[in-house]
This record gives C-alpha cells, sequence and structure tokens, in this order.
DNA sequence: CTGCGTGATGACAGCATCTGTTGTCATTGA
DNA sequence: TCAATGACAACAGATGCTGTCATCACGCAG
C-alpha cells in the first residue's frame, strides 16, 4: 500500500476547481486546498508554480493546434491551414461539463481571466512562429494569427451556445461573416 | 506652504518606471518605490489598487476610442467606425520617448505583460458595447472589434518601426491587407 | 537481515504583496 | 475659533510564494 494517495496533481486540480465555485477564487487559500486534497501548501507548489496555475495546467490545446498546423498541406494559404487546425480543437475540449465548469470560474474572477488571456497570448505566439517556420513574414505571420483567432473566438462562442453544429463548420460559417464585415457594402438591389 | 510636496501619484508613477527599469520590476518592492517618492508603502496603495497598476494609472485610450466611435457618422459600417476611430489613436501616445520606455519595462515583464493583455481586452469590451449602441448585434459586435483590433496591431506595430507614415494610412494599408489575406488565391496571370 | 540511496512529502522560517484600522497634522470654511 | 476634511504615517495581520532541511517509505546491494 503506498504510503501517499496516488495522483496529488489531480486531486489538487479537483479540489481548487471545487472550492473555487462554491466559495470564490479569493476567499479560498492555497493552504485550503492542500488541506482538502490531503496535502500541505508546501507540496501545493511543488506541482504548481502559482494559485492560477491549478487551472492552467496542462496546456495539450497549444500543442495540438501547432502539430495539426505542422502537418498541413504545404499547398494551403496561411489563414487556411490555421482555420481548418482551429476546427478541429473540439478534440481537446473532451469533457464538455469540465470545461463549461472552468471557464465559468475563470470568467468571474479578474486574476484568473487575465491568467487565461495570457494562455491564448502564447498559442497566437506558437501558432505564428510554425506559419514562420511555412515561410511567412513575421509580422505578417502574427496579423493572420490574429485574424485566425478572432474568427476562432466567434466560432467558439457560437459551439458553446449550438453544441449540435461541428466546430469547423462553425468556424467556415464565421470565416464568410468576416468577409461580409470586410467586404464594401452589398450593392442593393434597384 | 504645503505640507506635502504636491502630485504623490505622478511621483510615485516617475520612480516606479526608474526602479522598474534600473533594477527590474521583480526586484523592486512598493515600499521602495514609496520611499522614493518621499512616501510609506500604505500611501502607495491609496493610489494604486497594487503594484502594477503604477503602470497603467489613466486610460484615456478607451475613453478617446469609445468617444471616437460614438461621434462616427451612424452612415458608416461598423468596421468603418472602429478603423478610422483607431487610426486617430496616435494623438493619445504623446510623449513618444516615455512611451517607448513604459512599453519596453512591459514586455520585459510578464506580470505586467498580463496587465497590459487585460487593459487591451478592456479597451475590446468598451468597443464592442458602443457597436452595440449602434445597433450591432452582440456576439456580431465583439467579432468586428477582436478583427479591428488585429488591424490595428498590425498597423500600429509597423508605426513603431516606421514612425513618418500616419497611422491612419496604416490602418488603411492593413485593412487592404486582410482582403488579400483571407480572399481566395489571386488568379494567376497564364 | 541490514544498511543505503532516492523520491515524495512535511515542517519551519522568511520575505513581499496587499488590507484594515487608527492617530496626527494642516487646510478649509462657517 | 473650531469642527470637518484631506493627506499621510504607523502598526498589525492575512495570504502568496520561496528556501532549506528533516522525515518516511520503498527498493536494492551486500
Amino acid at each position: 500500500m503506498p504510503r501517499w494517495e496516488s495522483d496529488a496533481q489531480g486531486r489538487l486540480e479537483r479540489a481548487a476547481l471545487e472550492l473555487f465555485e462554491t466559495q470564490g477564487y479569493e476567499r479560498t487559500s492555497v493552504a485550503q486546498i492542500a488541506r482538502t486534497a490531503g496535502l500541505t501548501e508546501r507540496s501545493f507548489y511543488r506541482y504548481f508554480p502559482d494559485k492560477r496555475e491549478v487551472l492552467f495546467a496542462d496546456n495539450e490545446l497549444e500543442a495540438h493546434l501547432v502539430a495539426q498546423v505542422e502537418a498541413a498541406d504545404r499547398s494551403l494559404r496561411p489563414i487556411e491551414a490555421l482555420l481548418t487546425a482551429l476546427g478541429t480543437a473540439d478534440a481537446i475540449f473532451r469533457p464538455r461539463d469540465f470545461l463549461l465548469r472552468r471557464t465559468k470560474v475563470i470568467a468571474a474572477n479578474p486574476a484568473l481571466a487575465e491568467r487565461d488571456l495570457i494562455k491564448l497570448a502564447d498559442i497566437a505566439d506558437a501558432l505564428a512562429r510554425a506559419l514562420e517556420r511555412r515561410g511567412v513574414e513575421p509580422g505578417k505571420a502574427r496579423f493572420i494569427v490574429d485574424v485566425a483567432i478572432a474568427i476562432s473566438r466567434r466560432a467558439t462562442s457560437r459551439w458553446l451556445t449550438e453544441p449540435d453544429a461541428t466546430l469547423s463548420e462553425l468556424v467556415a460559417q464565421a470565416a464568410a461573416e468576416l468577409c461580409e464585415v470586410v467586404a464594401p457594402p452589398a450593392p442593393s438591389v434597384r
């Protein structure tokens, strides 16, 4: 029999989400999370560099997207490669209700929202670098990534309320919406 | 004669920027900033809610942009109103060297970069609300704002390296670049 | 069986951020 | 003249986060 329960990290993550939901992020201390998980405060910091990171531990999304972009056919234009990759992201958002609980907690706390933005910015950086490896000039790569992320946000936001549609369908739809937004006013029928 | 020097807030801001530049953000304590400005640590927190905010105190940019959007001709399409507003932002970046020093310090510190992202997100929220007041549906408003900000980032990044061009010119140029990025491949001459 | 190294954890001390509260002194205005 | 207000200091405390060392179980060598 092991001296300590296994999956200490998972226990910390679950305890943290639970406590953040019930009493709020600010009002739960690291010591409390650790106690709930059967560990000490010091051990918490062995698994996570800081309190916020307990909700952002594994960043498979970034790795997934970069891999997708790198695997994309070289004949695709950069924006196409990005949108195709972003359309497959739903594979990562697996336990849907867990994602929703987490999203709700993050949205309710400025400190966590801040960290969320950083993570998104990290993904954007990584994608821009992936594009540069495909020969896109740096400044332009970042621009294309920003546009693709805007499209992806639009699609994901719809996806949360309409779980029936495929994410990649919604991405295509948002891309079409972009053209409509930037295009000169449609000539009205006279 | 006043009992205390005037402009305590300004003194704190200048002292903080100076100290962050010379010894780094992490290695300067709030107490040190306050001492340098001739105040106590406790007084620092009367002017700024936290240590980071000393570099983000006044957000005239947000107010300026929202005002511009609200003043925009109602006949303009949303994206046009936004891009016009963003093209006038150079009026806010006045003491150019101060802006550069500040930008450098922020870029060098994750904690400050984080706060910077939040400020940008706040601006995006405010602009989306301004668009909604013009009758744009909320989700779409946020999408248009995200696209406009992507364009603005591209333009501003160029503007920092080519100070000769007008910001609004560069915004128009970036908007054209967007069309080129999302448009289907140009039919090659055969 | 005994001793030893290793890895995960606890225990403790310490610094920094940030907050609540209270006291002190000048300025203001009736 | 005097009460109210504003600007600040002084003090105490909670919490986030770090460094350091002791402890305990396990496996392995002898």
